[in-house]
DNA sequence: AATTGCAATAATATCTGATATTTTTACTTT
DNA sequence: AAAGTAAAAATATCAGATATTATTGCAATT
């Protein structure tokens, strides 16, 4: 029960990235050195590393000579960073779809259920567990494209998603009924093997999710 | 005329990432930092920080207690890398198509311009220059993309440029006529305005190079 | 000869504190 | 109100120090 060492500058990387996409960290906010160094109990030296790491996928950006500060949000960069989405996504389940073996098919139908149950709590009202239903979504998107066979389609994804949940997060709506309806769309099509009406109906999911996001930006 | 403070961080970036691409840092190897800190003369948490952002930009892989070492090749993974760019490459280039103005076509037009007569001199035999060719043979690409009105898009791209440059210099041979003839190819039907067939042209290009690489693997 | 065990050595991850510069802030002066 | 400047705050970089973990080399065992 040991190794406190080497994974402060994992478990600090972790934590101002959740805070940035959760939004307590403000977007545009200053990332004092000082400041961080009180709130996440780490050295300077290994904040610095983590700003770096976070700068590098955009979540920081860094501005030289005057440190570090939470990157910016913009209606522009949301409309890009969904288009991406799409593009990436689609592709890696189109992939996905052609390459998904049973295995690829068994979690695909756990994820969902679980989604699922999410969901209609959701929708009964209880807010309560946004963290949760952002994990269980993430993990279904995931498990969606998962059998496209590229590590590298799957990196990228993963910060694209990210970027996306953030601006989902600063609006703070649920979308309700709509979503729920797109995922099993989604789902049901996949297991069909029906790549074309998955695509268009992640797509659309996607898509819908950028419009209301737009309107409460 | 001073600034010699805090660009060394950007300086050592740099210069470890082109080693690293140039093939000077072999895939694989272990990147000790007492090593680098005489190489590159940085200290320590410079290089740690630099070698965060290169992990993050997957040039550099880290593992946990065991420090940094020049990521690997494969075959599996040049192909990835071939595929994403074809796929962001083209998604890019029918954007730019449809977008670009007047000073993109200009820019194009020299981009194109040093670029075949760089072309013309690698043809005849005079290799000395692969740094110089590489930077025009970039900076062409970067002109055909660059109207597409999506920095997020930009950025990813620029990544999977160099991943997939650093496996055409590990081989270190020029495929010549073809290129050239798919480079003019691409040119002429952007100037056009005829996307398909400059976005083919693209993959085309982007293919054999792969081909030709993997050939020579 | 191959394998296991363990001490010695090397290397990493992290922290503290120091220095040179640059930004920001606050205060004067015009 | 604008401009100028001194003081304070913050950054980028470096140099060590410590605790922990990996690696290496060699002896002991099978």
């Amino acid at each position: 029960m040991a190794k406190s060492l080497n994974v402060v500058g994992a478990t600090t990387y972790q934590r101002i990235k959740r805070d940035i996409i959760f939004g307590r960290l403000a977007p545009g906010s200053k990332l004092k050195l000082d400041g961080l160094k009180d709130r996440y109990e780490a050295s300077m030296s290994t904040l610095r590393e983590t700003l770096n790491r976070l700068a590098s996928e955009g979540f920081v950006a860094a501005q030289d000579q005057r440190g570090f500060f939470v990157t910016d949000v913009s209606r522009e960069d949301l409309i890009e960073i969904a288009n991406l989405r799409v593009l990436l996504e689609s592709h890696a389940l189109r992939l996905s779809i052609a390459n998904g073996d049973t295995d690829w098919e068994g979690n695909l139908v756990a994820a969902h259920h679980k989604l699922h149950l999410m969901e209609q709590k959701m929708l009964s009202g209880d807010e309560t567990q946004k963290e949760d239903w952002k994990r269980y979504d993430w993990e279904f998107h995931q498990a969606l494209i998962s059998a496209c066979g590229s590590k590298n389609l799957l990196s990228l994804h993963a910060v694209l998603f990210d970027k996306y949940l953030r601006y989902q997060m600063l609006v703070l709506t649920y979308r309700g009924d709509e979503a729920v309806e797109e995922h099993r769309e989604m789902f049901e099509a996949a297991l069909a093997r029906d790549a074309d009406t998955s695509a268009a109906a992640l797509k659309r999911h996607v898509e819908k999710g950028l419009e209301h996001t737009l309107l409460a930006f």
